[in-house]
DNA sequence: GTCTATAAGTCGATAGAC
DNA sequence: GTCTATCGACTTATAGAC
């Protein structure tokens, strides 16, 4: 069929477009973003954009489930422990447009009005899960701390990860990896404890 | 003089629009709220509370200053404190908006360009710089670990008190201060290290 | 101090030609 | 698949009457 051809040209010309929205939406937001500056920078109109997406909210949920199939790709290795939490921070130094874009629309989609609500509730339940999970295993082989409950230290090493997000964008100089490393390093079974003598 | 019973009357009265520009400003965020909305809700028009404030960007410092004056005047005994951070949190839970408006406001200000960056800037490093200094003291007393450098340790604090609430935004059943408290607990000197059996 | 009116621009979305 | 043209609604800000 010489029809398969057009379609896959269709596909990658959609795809080409989504990477530039995940670039355009990591600069300025969900709010500050619009369609016409998508479309202008993609090399097409406004109407042409939403010939692909339908509308832009769901350009919007498109450009985060491709942010997230990157992150996934990046380490899949460690993907789910802290390790990996702390990966992606080193990672992320490299792409700031996309740390923005993550922590700018984690924060809005607060309100349950927002398109992509459900995604991010879902999204840290089953990142809490998964490393809650990890951790309870760590500390049954008594390599983590077990004085504190591995559905609690989940929910602390993510809100650690995001926080130090939120300052490094502020001043650069922050360390986000070594400092989420060095938490890190006081919780694990053979190192806890203060010196005794 | 008449003219300062005229005077006063026109203080209050931005005064109490502030107040009311606090509430919109938390309940939609910086570019989610129109001047319109605010003035509506204030029982005026846009071009009247123009007025009061002569731009939107000016505005929203005022808002902010408003909202920093308001948590200061909340708990002057343990600011500058991790505990004051654990009872920021517990506080927080009554004004979800304020902590939308803080998180939103936070993130998008990473914008260099935004009119709240320097704000937001320097906010964070007094916070660090205050808190930093108060760990060193409470580690050279003993009341805590000490095996972590009291800059670090301020920037870990900060930063996951601001993760604890975007989790907390998009899930009111994880309870913060709990969150916070046992972190801190882990901390403190005289209850560091595991379970020596 | 607050108003009406309006300037000058943005936005998302749709219709219809090619 | 992409375009032009356009709609209706929305935005901030200003000018000037009262």
């Amino acid at each position: 069929m010489a029809n398969e051809g057009v379609v896959a040209k269709g596909i990658a010309r959609r795809e080409e477009i989504l990477e530039i929205a995940l670039d355009v939406f990591a600069r300025s937001g969900y709010r500050g973003t619009s369609l016409r500056e998508v479309a202008e920078i993609a090399g097409l109109t406004q109407a042409g954009l939403l010939h692909h997406f339908g509308t832009r909210e769901n350009l919007l949920v498109e450009v985060l489930r491709r942010k997230e199939q990157l992150g996934r790709e990046e380490h899949p290795d460690v993907a789910g422990t802290p390790y990996g939490l702390s990966a992606a921070l080193r990672n992320n130094t490299s792409t700031p447009g996309l740390v923005e874009l993550h922590s700018v629309l984690a924060t809005q989609a607060a309100d349950e009005s927002h398109p992509a609500h459900e995604y991010f509730t879902e999204r840290y339940a089953n990142m809490r899960a998964r490393l809650s999970a990890d951790l309870r295993r760590r500390a049954s082989a008594g390599e983590f701390d077990s004085r504190i409950d591995p559905d609690r230290l989940a929910t602390i090493l993510v809100a650690l990860a995001d926080g130090l997000q939120v300052q490094w964008m502020l001043d650069g100089s922050i360390d986000m990896s070594a400092h989420f490393d060095e938490l890190l390093g006081l919780l694990r079974a053979d190192t806890a404890g203060p010196p005794v003598a």
